[in-house]
DNA sequence: TTATCAAAGGTCAAAGATAGTCAAAGTCAA
DNA sequence: TTGACTTTGACTATCTTTGACCTTTGATAA
């Protein structure tokens, strides 16, 4: 495992705890623990804790700086909202981190996160963009209302 | 035996061990303890552990990259014989059929079955035919490849 | 008050680490 | 000999790690 997955699942553990809290912590403080680079911390927020990962992050500079994340909960269910941001279009890496979402938030098992995926990729739907796009966002529309 | 067959031999065996777990191993380091180039282990793959074959395979690319394998579990004639007849144009009136004959033979559970239909149903397939029946047919035999 | 400075965090592109593809060359049995 | 199967390696794609340089913010000195 490397030092992205190390630190994802670091921050992921400290998130369990603060059920609907900030989670504060200080990027250069993180780095030096990990014993990397603190712009490996933005990689980190960047290719795990997206928006379309279910993570909110704000960040101030400064003296007494530092990142605060967030998990996101949603009143109407995850899935309804994962329908809702999928919109008309949707493309594959966006489709990729929604179905991750839902399978880390426990809404649907491996099993099927796979068939959905296995639904959604570049390299099953074969037509020219932007057609492509809007396919996909209607092709999982559709299976998540069957969910 | 050949360097493929034993490398055949070789995953098979730790196979053995994880049931229903993913098995995962480095490309490159498989590739130098049984001394062939790295793309050797890609068609050993291909050719040893294909979906056909009852195996899912995924991988990751770059530092920590890995391939992961997985023996899948309930193996099915019906399946197959399925992703055969399918081939690659797939109209949906012969969809829904398959689809039911699969859950009739308790191959899939009704969810699945419905979330199989939802992915392949002309209401979400909006292009015009004939590329319609051919994604259709891709999307199927993806889906069918991941039960 | 204002200029300046130090202490955060942000960006981006290059280098590094894996895996994938494809076609040419090699091998072997019928 | 020929055709199917195997082996290789050059080139490609993707993900991660690192570091130089940039921006923002709060504190402090003038």
């Amino acid at each position: 495992m490397g030092m992205t997955d190390r630190i994802e699942a670091f921050i992921t553990e400290l998130l369990k705890d603060d059920t609907d809290e900030w989670l504060e912590i200080k990027r250069n403080e993180l780095a030096s623990v990990f014993g990397c680079v603190p712009s490996q911390i933005n990689y980190v927020i960047q290719t795990r804790f997206s928006p379309d990962q279910g993570y909110i992050v704000e960040s101030r500079r400064g003296g007494g700086g530092c990142l605060k994340i967030k998990k996101k909960h949603h009143q109407s269910g995850l899935v309804e909202h994962t329908i809702e941001l999928t919109g008309d279009s949707l493309d594959e890496k966006t489709a990729k981190n929604f179905i991750q979402n839902l399978l880390k938030q426990e809404v649907v098992d491996e099993k099927t996160a796979r068939i959905i995926m296995s639904a959604v990729t570049d390299s099953t739907l074969t037509t020219e963009q932007p057609a492509r796009d809007r396919i996909r966002a209607n092709i999982m529309k559709n299976m998540l209302h069957n969910l």
